[in-house]
DNA sequence: ACTGAATACGAGTAAATGCTCGTATTTAAA
DNA sequence: TTTAAATACGAGCATTTACTCGTATTCAGT
């Protein structure tokens, strides 16, 4: 058993952290405006005010520069999900509980303007696909179990089709989202709730 | 005044034209596997079987390819609206009238896969952009005068909203509905007549 | 059969892209 | 102060890409 401690451990990382998160930061905007495949690595560093051999010490390759961010955004993305469908939400009234769940969804959303691009652009690799895929079905799971929770008559079967087309519904609503101006919002945020209440409150045997 | 009809014509249209078809079959296959800036202009000749200077013969650049297939979407998507948004519509039941409209829109989407991943890629030039937009447009509108026709009650304002939302909604569905097995389509498609009737009867005045 | 335009090819070009590498600088610890 | 790892640079390489061009073949009309 040796010490796993090495004697000359990894020295700075401050530095190092601020320079992954300024690349992450120029990532994120890069990849919005381009797509995947359309940005490219210089224009990163570029943006990041860092020349293309700094980034590569940092990413392996232009993939592992996406994962990355989608880490970081699957981890800001916990606590609003922690928010957002919380198991208490169930014993709540419909509209209340909408409340509940979209807010923190729209709020993260329109603070995170790259992330609905990225998540949503089919044509990112397969392994990236799959970093995604984790916390879409950990957000199907956490609705399934609240509309068990609201409808114990469904079957999973029922709860599962339920869950799927509400996040569809949502998704498409989603650009209305991130267009609309400050002052639009509430109307748009309104109608969204409206629509989700109008389809899911018969499921759920509430009107 | 000179004779408009050249001594030398355009002679064999009917090979070009068949070539055409080809590649824009090819190219619907390409963009819709990698996207707008994925695909390669090489790739899309050689699953066309053809060579690329031939490809530059039909087609001024890349994105001429990408307007040429969105304007033969447009033409054929045109029957399919002339179906789906005819104002007698209007005049039906709304259960009947959703079957009406969503039936030749579910039917289209799925006989014409490339069509909804190149319309719903953001990552096209502005000029293609703009091609894509008249065909979102009139569909709008359309919705809009069938809205008017069974609600007199609701202000131009409302009625616009009320369409956008419908179209999000449907579009955000469409993924489901592409994804989804033959068996499963009916299943999938009541759904989401069920999501869509439920957003719009209150607003129609009708339950 | 002859002509010329339409169609076809595919090697080639200039530019862009992902990524490397040799080297220089900064910094935490000895 | 010395040391070595961490950080930084940016020219450059190999590959890919959109697109060209010189040339060859197919056809419609005469």
């Amino acid at each position: 058993m040796t010490d796993d401690t090495p004697k000359t451990p990894r020295k700075r990382q401050a530095r190092g952290e601020k320079r992954i998160a300024e690349l992450l930061d120029a990532a994120a905007e890069v990849f919005a405006e381009e797509g995947f495949k359309g940005a490219s690595t210089n224009a990163i560093a570029a943006r990041a005010g860092a020349s293309p051999g700094t980034l590569y010490q940092f990413f392996r390759n232009k993939e592992a520069i996406a994962e990355a961010l989608v880490a970081r955004y699957v981890e800001r993305l916990r606590e609003a999900h922690g928010e957002a469908f919380d198991i208490e939400v169930s014993k709540l009234p419909l509209d209340e509980m909408l409340d509940r769940m979209l807010d923190p969804l729209i709020a993260f959303d329109r603070a995170n303007p790259g992330f609905y691009v990225l998540l949503s652009d089919p044509h990112v690799s397969p392994e990236l696909a799959g970093a995604k895929r984790p916390a879409q079905k950990l957000m199907l799971e956490r609705i399934d179990r609240i509309l068990e929770a609201r409808a114990p008559g469904l079957t999973a079967e029922e709860r599962g089709l339920t869950a799927e087309m509400a996040v569809h519904l949502f998704r498409g609503v989603l650009p209305m989202i991130m267009a609309a101006e400050e002052d639009e919002l509430p109307r748009v945020s309104a109608e969204t709730k409206r629509a989700l209440r109008a389809y899911i409150a018969p499921i759920i045997g509430e009107d």
